[in-house]
DNA sequence: TGACATATACGAAACGCTTCGTATATTCGG
DNA sequence: CCGAATATACGAAGCGTTTCGTATATGTCA
């Protein structure tokens, strides 16, 4: 199959593909509600409904008619896109070092002691594994 | 001091900041030329002078005018900035963890035994260090 | 059935980014 | 000194994103 272009969804839709995410096939109203808890601004029903009919042309949800209110559903998966965003920055702000962008995450964060021994184990998995 | 708002440069902000990054100081001629090198399509003169007007405006990048012709310095470090749009992507894809933007980015990249020696020893320093 | 709630579709405004054409000022070479 | 080269300034078009108002269709219930 011909390989899709880069996925790499807009503020608005990274923030309505969490919810899918997160809750699984929804509809517009599922969405737009999960959208308003905790935020204090948000946006009308119809900007969510707008970008969701957006996103499937695009084709980052899918979307089943058979009921009259639509339920929508991710298209694309959370780590394949964090995927595209993170190479993308890669490309965009670190010269196409994933080191790069390793080490300053690493130097930038506040990991706890925990986080820190998990990166170790994955080290650990890769070591030798240099393909 | 005010702290100041999240910088955020747009993508052709980022190529003429690396520019400016790389170069040091430089006419918009200059930066122009950088930017032609390598690539096929390039912009024209006068988009990276107003390019450059605007970062100006947004304090992006620090001007001297003592010349006729201008000389255009980063009035942010590359340091800070990718720190930035990290943390920026921390927020918009990885619901604001960045041990799991870290663990994203190893486990999608190919980096050599000496890179991840690099890594663990950046580990290593920050061991205890969990603040 | 008739009014109301709720659904999708659609057009368009507002905004930011990017691009460039054109106007104008200055410098330089002959 | 004058024309060509080179500089900045400025306005505006084109595009994608985000937002919403309004139109229209469909379901619900008293």
């Amino acid at each position: 199959m011909p390989p899709r272009p880069t996925i790499r969804p807009t503020n608005a839709e990274l923030a309505i593909l969490a919810v899918l995410w997160h809750r699984g096939p929804s509809t517009v109203r599922e969405v737009h509600e999960a959208l308003r808890d905790g935020r204090a601004e948000s946006v009308g029903y119809t900007t969510i409904l707008k970008l969701l009919q957006i996103m499937t042309e695009k084709k980052l949800v899918k979307r089943d008619t058979r009921s009259r209110t639509h339920v929508y559903a991710a298209a694309v998966s959370e780590a394949t896109t964090r995927g595209h965003l993170l190479s993308d920055l890669v490309e965009r702000a670190f010269r196409g070092s994933s080191l790069a962008l390793v080490l300053q995450a690493l130097s930038s964060t506040r990991a706890t002691p925990a986080e820190l021994e998990q990166i170790r184990r994955l080290l650990d998995e890769r070591k030798g594994d240099s393909r």
